[in-house]
DNA sequence: TGCTGTGATGCCATCTCGGCATCAGAAGAA
DNA sequence: TTCTTCTGATGCCGAGATGGCATCACAGCA
């Protein structure tokens, strides 16, 4: 039989000299243990032999510990601490109340569900670090795909292979314009309306499907945009629609809080619609954690709706 | 049968997780562990119940590590490195090459053979920590009694129950004048011709014997000294003399860097003599690195007398 | 459909661990 | 002194744990 082992000691001989070196004393060390006497004696001729050294010296009024000893009581003593404080972190780990959980977000979602459904989530789920990152919906679908990423809020435009989803809030667009764009002055207008009006997009690449809507939807009213920039994320198009540069779509939620020199207008008629969902991936099924805070962001969309 | 025990696992179940954990793979960690397969399987199996929560996901095409298994690993990863060097460190510590030591010294050791003597064992033993106290001879030996001191350089006057000491030197005293005095004009002089100077000398608590040993000389030559100071250390004693507050005793390899304001002379007939020793507990014996101090000392004294 | 490779399971020999009873030696009391 | 009492060490034995071997169950692949 091997045998082969690559400590010369077992956790129980630390425990059991940690006991005996601290009360110095086998009898009473031995009772603190749950175990008799010769087998606490024996355990620690063990370790004695193992470590090819006296650990303790048995004199007879009592025990008294070398400084071979007292430097192995030194050395083990953080390390079965931190032995011993791993089960219960793991069941911490396992109840969800502790854990550490990758979230990416878009624009719409940060001005929407995600603050209320981060509020709620801190408060119940305290010991769970979420690391948010504002990212593009096609890298979320990477990022969800290659396990880098535990859940993401985006816009889907087509199915979702492997993830779940779960709708979230559906918006029409509206259009942001310079103030001094002659549509400014008019409470109501439709798409065609804006032929004229170069636009600011955010690239393709971010959103294929959504890009593609914003022109098929112009397409249907016989109107090809003009794109004057792209930009990401949709708070510098924001800044570039201030500064003249064109217009820029934009649902209602994120038109709250807006510069003076920009104006929000809603749309008439056929307009392209944002779709936000919450999405994770179906293998392997999430962790606690994460479930958890799916299930606080599916509630509080059903709260918001 | 109790089998209480603090952890519900022991170090080979660790050992054998982390192999898995780190190979993925359950044959080739048994493998690398020396064991069989299927004694692998079970041992993880064990932790796994012990720990209530899955560790390894078990799929057709390989092993993966759950968040648990992952928080595991990165939490016994260091525990297990701090164990797996303890067993190097005790055996360093029993070959004396590391420790720690602590030592005290009078003036005149210092005076002596004791740099001499941490310069040859900080070279040969660079691992071993010594800790240095100028102290006087009689806490030195109380120090020594109650366990709190490895070994002393001092000057016994009495039996030393307990001690194993060893003579390093022995001079006879000489006196230092201030070079104000009416003696320090002659080259040679005795005991009694310093009637009527006051003495500085060290409390007598401090060596009861020796400072007997003073007064006994005097008293042999027909003088009550009259004793102006008590001071320790020594260089404060030096400082007094220079002074001009009075003379005090000292012998040749103390007075070798002296200022200019005083006059050392050596004595013709009776006076004091120092005996130097280096003395430690006999019960416990020395460990590895006191005794490999113990002989360098006793070394370095052979060679310098 | 069979082959290959994975981890899991059944069975058994062996070893270890710990309990009980007892021993050996020193300190302290009578 | 002698006896008691306390210490830790040792002999012996049974229960349980451990690990090896053979085998199973299952998925991927040719």
């Amino acid at each position: 039989m091997p045998r082969e082992y690559q400590f010369p000691f077992e956790l129980r001989h630390l425990v059991y000299f940690r006991e005996v070196a601290t009360q110095l004393h086998f009898r009473k060390a031995a009772e603190s243990l749950a175990i008799a006497q010769p087998a606490l004696s024996r355990a620690i001729a063990q370790l004695e032999s193992a470590l090819h050294c006296d650990l303790l010296n048995r004199t007879r009024r009592g025990v008294e510990i070398t400084p071979a000893g007292r430097l192995l009581l030194e050395r083990i003593e953080p390390l079965l601490r931190g032995l011993a404080a791993i089960p219960a972190e793991l069941t911490a780990l396992s109840s969800g109340q502790v854990g550490h959980i990758r979230v990416a977000f878009t624009g719409l979602a940060m001005a929407t569900v995600l603050p209320g459904i981060l509020r709620e989530f801190n408060q119940r789920f305290p010991g769970v670090r979420v690391e948010l990152n504002e990212s593009p919906t096609s890298a979320q679908l990477a990022a969800l795909e290659n396990g880098s990423l535990a859940c993401g809020f985006f816009h889907p435009d087509a199915a979702t292979p492997g993830l779940h989803t779960r709708l979230l809030l559906r918006e029409r667009n509206g259009v942001l314009l310079p103030a001094t764009h002659p549509l400014a002055k008019r409470a109501k207008f439709q798409l065609r309306d804006l032929a004229a009006t170069p636009f600011v997009v955010f690239p393709r690449s971010h959103n294929p499907g959504f890009y593609d809507r914003i022109l098929s939807a112009f397409a249907r009213v016989g109107v090809i945009p003009s794109i004057a920039e792209e930009v990401w994320p949709r708070a510098n198009a924001v800044g570039l629609v201030r500064a003249g540069l064109g217009a820029t779509f934009m649902t209602p939620s994120e038109a709250q809080h807006l510069p003076p020199e920009v104006i929000f207008r809603e749309l008439e008629g056929p307009t392209p619609e944002s779709r936000l969902v919450i999405g994770w991936r179906k293998h392997p099924p999430p962790d606690p954690a994460l479930q958890a805070f799916i299930d606080v962001a599916a509630r509080a969309a059903r709260t918001s709706s």
